[in-house]
DNA sequence: TCCTGTAACGTAAACGTTTTCGTTATTTAA
DNA sequence: TTAAATAACGAAAACGTTTACGTTACAGGA
């Protein structure tokens, strides 16, 4: 007996007085047995308590069943969504997930890999941080496949889930430029940022230009990253040198939220006075009062095909060509409509 | 070799000439080896590029490192910042976390809680989900520690780590009383919902009978949860009946936000005209048009201090006597000062 | 000198499965 | 009737570790 005191498959043999090959081959309904014994054997299963132990299975078929999935963190609502997604495609195949938080440091993530790696996960969901050389490099040494979502990789031929966040930028500022608004600032994401930073500048900068509109760059402002508390400073910034700005593009959701708190400390009307369009489309853009007109992602169904994309590399052993997620212009309440 | 083509101990051993005996020792900084040896064995297993496989370790040790997390839903604030604390403590003492999703289907959670058993997790976190006696009865076949989250079990003598709700609805409604309210209103959760819906009501009409004041039925209005998009039809309901209402006790931070866009569709200006005070304090409170006052559960440390409750039953085999957690009251512009 | 102790290993069993070979007994075909 | 096929099992190896136990060689003490 064990320190769990939890029967075993030899516990089962014995009681049901058959051979473990015998109550091995029941329990994976495999032949060469009688339909009298396997009743008996699933009775005694029953009766004992008997549950397999995956551990000692998994070191015979080499297969944990298991992957894992690294966040730099957890406590937002993309994570969650993406979580969703991917935890629901997982349970369907039988797949468990494990749930890792990098914290953006580089060092942990490699000693999370290498928890992993102990752990035999079968796959590697890599979310929302550049997939480096290095990461890269080890990955490739544990031999599963990965994918990397809201992210890329810096070696070729890891493949990526994502939307095209140029084209959905420029998509953003079009749909500002069509409701007649000319004066349009950017709260972005820092520009060294090369996954959702430099990007969703790129694409508001085309727009922009195309539409023969001057590119100042003093129009779009920043602070140090993409959450509610880094949209105050980028707000001031901005509407110190451009008060006459009509509309924001802000390059994710809470910062679009910020944005609308600002202003309206400065008096100023949401969307009657000033426009705002946001980025990423989750549940908080529901939220918003005004609710946001947002350009969407889609984080559920994003995760749900990154982990399917992933489990066909898990049965196929041949790596993923990846996917580019269609991005929606969702209209709500922060556009003034022209 | 294996199919992933993982060297293996016997490879590192016949690679260094030594048996896997000293390898397996080394690696455990045992003792019995030359630092010679250990160097040499060191430097082979960095050039194999060899690491330990947890299955067999675990099948051995009889450990997984490993806790499972029940959620009934994932895709939301409260699981994502428990989900943050639990990771947190769980990477400390260089355990994973498998996370599920049981939608709060009985039959997938019984799913799961077999899944968990075959993969030998050492602890079990339950949150936000009645723990019913069936699933406490798997539960202690199993013979691992559960804890639960913000619910409680059928069963006694299951740990839980929770806020006590009626005292903190008790005193949201006190803190609406001091600012001078005397009509006020409550947007709830179902009142069968054993967990969220009845103790916070029971909280809400304590404080308004000691205050005096009439206890009117209708003046707490429902839907069939706690979401966003529970709280419209709520609200209208209460409004309808009760237009004089200048305060509103929402039990959940979703359902305040949905209270203030509702108001807000009326007409009602908040807080000049009708104060509203949430219950959760997740990061969408913080980002609430207006700033909204909440009663907060914390639900970070909250998941903290679960997987550190569990940890320790975990490490000294006796089952932990939980723990309530301490609501805080936060002020922000919800409510109007008197 | 001989004995004892200890450092430095190696051997082999054990963990709980799956699976490849047997090995029976029974059925079927000739 | 007999040979061949098949159904229904059991024995044992293997997966990659840890660890109890055994062994060797050498140092030091008497």
């Amino acid at each position: 007996m064990n320190r769990l005191n939890r029967p075993t498959i030899k516990d089962v043999a014995r009681e049901a007085n058959v051979s473990i090959a015998t109550v091995s081959r029941i329990l994976n309904n495999g032949d060469g047995y009688s339909q009298k014994t396997k009743q008996h054997v699933l009775q005694t299963i029953e009766k004992l308590g008997y549950s397999p132990n995956a551990m000692a299975r998994g070191l015979i078929n080499k297969e944990s069943n298991t992957i894992g999935v690294l966040f730099p963190d957890v406590s937002g609502l993309i994570s969650a969504e993406l979580l969703q997604g991917i935890e629901e495609a997982a349970h369907l195949r039988g797949f468990s997930v494990i749930v890792c938080k990098t914290d953006s440091d580089g060092h942990k993530t490699l000693d999370i890999l290498r928890l992993l790696q102990e752990k035999q996960v079968e796959g590697i969901i890599f979310t929302s941080q550049l997939l480096t050389k290095e990461f890269a490099a080890f990955i490739e040494k544990m031999a599963v496949p990965v994918i990397t979502v809201s992210s890329y990789s810096e070696e070729k031929d890891i493949p990526a889930v994502k939307v095209d966040d140029e084209l959905a930028s420029y998509d953003a500022v079009r749909y500002l430029l069509e409701h007649n608004h000319t004066e349009i600032g950017m709260i972005s994401g820092p520009p060294t940022d090369l996954l959702a930073g430099a990007p969703r500048i790129r694409g508001y900068k085309r727009a922009i230009t195309e539409a023969g509109l001057p590119w100042i760059e003093t129009k779009v402002a920043w602070d140090s990253g993409f959450y509610f508390e880094h949209g105050q400073m980028a707000f001031n910034k901005l509407f110190d040198r451009h008060p006459q700005l009509t509309a924001i593009f802000a390059a994710s959701d809470e910062l679009a939220v910020s944005a609308i708190s600002c202003a309206q400390e400065r008096g100023i009307q949401v969307p009657d006075e000033l426009s705002v369009i946001g980025y990423d489309g989750t549940k908080l853009a529901r939220m918003s009062l005004p609710a946001l007109t947002v350009i969407s992602q889609g984080f559920e169904a994003m995760g749900k095909e990154a982990a399917d994309l992933l489990f066909q590399s898990i049965e196929s052993g041949i790596t993923s060509p990846g996917a580019t997620i269609q991005h929606t212009l969702i209209e709500r309440k922060s556009v003034r409509k022209k």
